[in-house]
DNA sequence: ATGGGTGCAAAGGTTTTGCACTCCG
DNA sequence: CGGAGTGCAAAACCTTTGCACCCAT
């Protein structure tokens, strides 16, 4: 289970899963679709343990970052967002698709890039370890709205 | 030559190209490859230019980001960088390789997302207007170092 | 005189840090 | 006890805004 998995990972750091920090794994876990911000997840922690204090939700990310539980990105509007980490692999290949209209985030999946990465590596010796690929545009949403 | 060019869009949107307008263009020009902070092109713009105020900086890069004459990206390192589109078509095949180790900032080309891009709007309905594609990892550099 | 442009200082928003305190092992 | 974790407030950081002033047309 996801959360007995965050629970090993913390006690290998020697880091405890401590109620809050429980609280917001469990809203990253039930949000896990969404790309929360820092504040955010903070609104949402507050709901299951309201004394949290901010300072402790950037904490908490900052140390679930580290230990690749969680991933964090940045989409230049001024606060980073994060999203569970669940099949690993899968993670690598899922890429952003960020609607100009109505900021939705949908997503994609493709291995296409490996293709790319081997070309990398060949042709200039830099060797990609990760990669973060976002597209922008309509959504299927938007156009719909556009047309009637 | 390019800065004719500037000039003539910065004419179609009736504004003008003043001294500090002027200096923060060369020093973009001039730095053309070296992705650039805010930050960075303030100090550089001082040496051609040294009355002139960070608000400002900001001011021109906002309007010549406006006015698709720059490109602007973010690293996620808190921090937006800037760099002259030169061309145009060009720009959007070219992805930045980043090192982990020692910040450097490669470019490779390569239209291999088209086909992603086609297979989105297929698929999903989304309608793909731009991307932005990074790869991070080891330069050719620092590999060699760790090897001696 | 009118609108664009500027410098400075102040404000803005997100994230980090310092500090005293608590809690668990 | 000792290290990990916390809440609060203050600080840090990059960026934007307000305002008075300047310059060219």
């Amino acid at each position: 289970m996801l959360k007995e998995w965050v629970r090993n990972q913390l006690e290998k750091d020697s880091s405890r899963l401590t109620p809050q920090r429980e609280a917001v794994v469990d809203v990253l876990i039930a949000n896990a679709d969404d790309h929360l911000s820092a504040e955010d997840i903070f609104i949402h922690t507050k709901k299951l343990y309201p004394e949290i204090g901010l300072a402790t939700v950037y904490r908490n990310l900052e140390l679930l970052e580290k230990l690749n539980i969680i991933h964090r990105f940045d989409y230049g509007d001024g606060h980073s967002r994060y999203e569970i980490r669940l099949g690993d692999d899968d993670e690598h290949y899922h890429h952003h698709l960020i609607c100009q209209k109505c900021g939705s985030i949908g997503e994609f999946k493709s291995d296409l890039l490996d293709t790319i990465e081997k070309r990398i590596a060949a042709e200039t010796g830099f060797e990609v370890t990760d990669h973060c690929l976002r597209f922008f545009g309509i959504c299927a949403q938007c156009r719909e709205k556009v047309k009637s």
